[in-house]
DNA sequence: CGCCGTTTTGTTAACGTGTGCATTAAAAGG
DNA sequence: CCTTTTAATGCACACGTTAACAAAACGGCG
């Protein structure tokens, strides 16, 4: 059906081999031939047959896009955010293949024949099983968002902690004193580098922190809305409210609202992860926003050099987040 | 590397043609032989080399999923419902692409070779360039969520007039006379589906319609944040508002707020969409949940019947959707 | 002009699988 | 038990490409 090397072959009276060397560019070639040859495959539009090419050179040109899920769990401004920056950055000549960890029953049909390499999106402990399996399996793998310990793995992650660090900052540079975080779940680093960040800022700015203004939470919506009226049941509750992520801020504030209180004028509230309800928010919600575009740009690149290079990458990367002001803090005086 | 079916044949004492009948149920092989052979492939893990087989079988085991853009304009959650839905129809064998057709600068080797069927999840009129391209390359395409108007493509899309019709409904059961409408942008098939079926419940339940409650936006939050106060300006304002998207329904929420007035207690809104930020809204945000999902599940499964089977398919669809009630509409005694 | 080294081109096999046709084994019929 | 029919298997090639090796063409030099 459609022109192969042959047919240009034919036309050139040159072997089909030459007219590989001409396509590939490859340096065994007269370069006058070649440009006569890649001529006229311009001109018979021709495109190359990629499952020709997997087979004899054992590469698949796809590239696996993994989630831990694509269900629940994974909200999908986190999804689309990764989707949109592996694809940025994407060669051509790959396809990108996406897909959650949970559609899978077993892993044996991820082979090496199917994908050149896996970019893991993490989100959970459990994807470990499936990082061992694929690097078991030689396939290249880069791993984002969740840090592996394992010194093995490539692993890109957003410094939660350099966020959290500017939150804490932008909250006294704006003239608060008084100021509380809302953790997440208690073991998950995430919830231990948003915290020493902040406190980090605390402390350098020689700000006093109170125990009772270090609260719990586990990163759900109605725990934030929990652990802001333990805040607000305080003697002096805090002015400044840092929750470790966004859900947990929009429960906040509404435990805010529903003592007649307002936001930012009473409390003020920074978020964590800039999901995209936070614009919406009334007033919008000045968050922290954690770089997956970035980090999964990153990570593309990262899988690229991996496939096609021996270069000796740094295994280990964390991308900066980035302060998005919006109207939930105000300036104090004092 | 890995085992391929000439390695079975050896250790079977048979061709390798053999081997390949029993792994594709062909009639042609004694059952027992088959049986044998088949155990022997699950002993030694066998996985079929897709690469080789997309060769000799002219197949890409590819379906493409594509979207008029992933940047602007696609918002997160239509994405990620339209991934979900896909995800969850696709067969083990196929793999799933994703791309915006504008990251194409052409569509030359968007080719039959590569795809053997391609999803469009379509959001403009532009498209169409696309669609045509496509059908002349001979390569099967179901195009979603966009009419259009070509009778030989099959089509697939969310019955917006059912769904208004509803909005108007729940208005009406819920005690409100005075309705208003903001709609979309003029000229789009959904801005008067989405008012035809609206304006059909009213006439059906015998509620007066007024010119003035009528009005234009432009499906940017905006627009109706100005159409709203439009509406408020009237002498006698609506009690209900009908937003033609959750964008403009936020808009208007917030001009509501504006003028210190309550929704519902002043005003009740429905939206249209589902917008992942319409849970997160205070009041929550009774709307229209446009069935992306299924919308997305209905294409994957036609795409593949239309791949393999020649089976004639209704080539124009329509799924129905759903009313999501939550906080921002009141009952009313009259 | 003839030799040798270098550049360019061609020949052939290979990748792993499916398939038309020839071949063999088994079953049926006489 | 032999012949004919049918069922089961094997052989050889094809798919479109790359690559190792062989062959040819070219160029310089004595």
């Amino acid at each position: 059906m459609s022109v192969t090397i042959k047919d240009i072959a034919k036309l050139a009276n040159v072997s089909h081999t030459t007219v590989s060397r001409a396509l590939n560019d490859s340096p065994l070639i007269k370069e006058k031939t070649k440009k006569r040859i890649l001529q006229l495959a311009e001109q018979l539009n021709y495109i190359p047959d990629y499952h020709a090419k997997n087979l004899v050179m054992q590469k698949s040109h796809t590239i696996g896009l993994f989630f831990t899920s694509m269900e629940k769990g994974t909200s999908s401004s986190f999804l689309v955010d990764a989707i949109r920056g592996v694809n940025k950055r994407i060669d051509v000549q790959y396809n990108l293949f996406v897909r959650g960890i949970d559609d899978y029953d077993d892993f044996s049909y991820i082979n090496n024949k199917r994908f050149d390499g896996i970019i893991l999106m993490s989100q959970s402990d459990k994807d470990n099983a499936f990082i061992y399996n694929i690097m078991q399996k030689d396939i290249p793998i880069v791993v984002l968002n969740r840090q592996v310990d394992d010194e093995a793995v490539m692993n890109i992650i957003s410094n939660d902690k350099e966020g959290s660090y500017n939150a804490g900052k932008y909250f006294i540079d704006s003239g608060h004193q008084r100021l509380a975080i809302i953790e997440g779940i208690h073991g998950f680093k995430s919830t231990q580098q948003r915290r020493d960040g902040f406190l980090q800022a605390l402390i350098d700015h020689a700000v006093p922190i109170h125990q009772e203004y270090l609260v719990q939470g586990n990163y759900e919506m109605h725990s934030g809305y929990e652990a802001m009226n333990k805040l607000l049941d305080l003697p002096e509750p805090p002015t400044g409210v840092f929750c470790s992520n966004d859900d947990m801020a929009i429960g906040a504030m509404n435990a805010v609202f529903e003592r007649n209180l307002q936001v930012p004028a009473d409390v003020s509230i920074i978020g964590f992860d800039d999901m995209e309800s936070a614009r919406y928010t009334n007033p919008s919600l000045t968050t922290i926003k954690r770089p997956i575009e970035r980090i999964s740009m990153a990570g593309m690149e990262a899988i690229l050099t991996l496939i096609d290079g021996k270069e000796a990458l740094p295994h280990k990367r964390s991308i900066d987040t980035e302060l998005i002001i919006r109207k939930s803090v105000s300036e104090r005086s004092g």
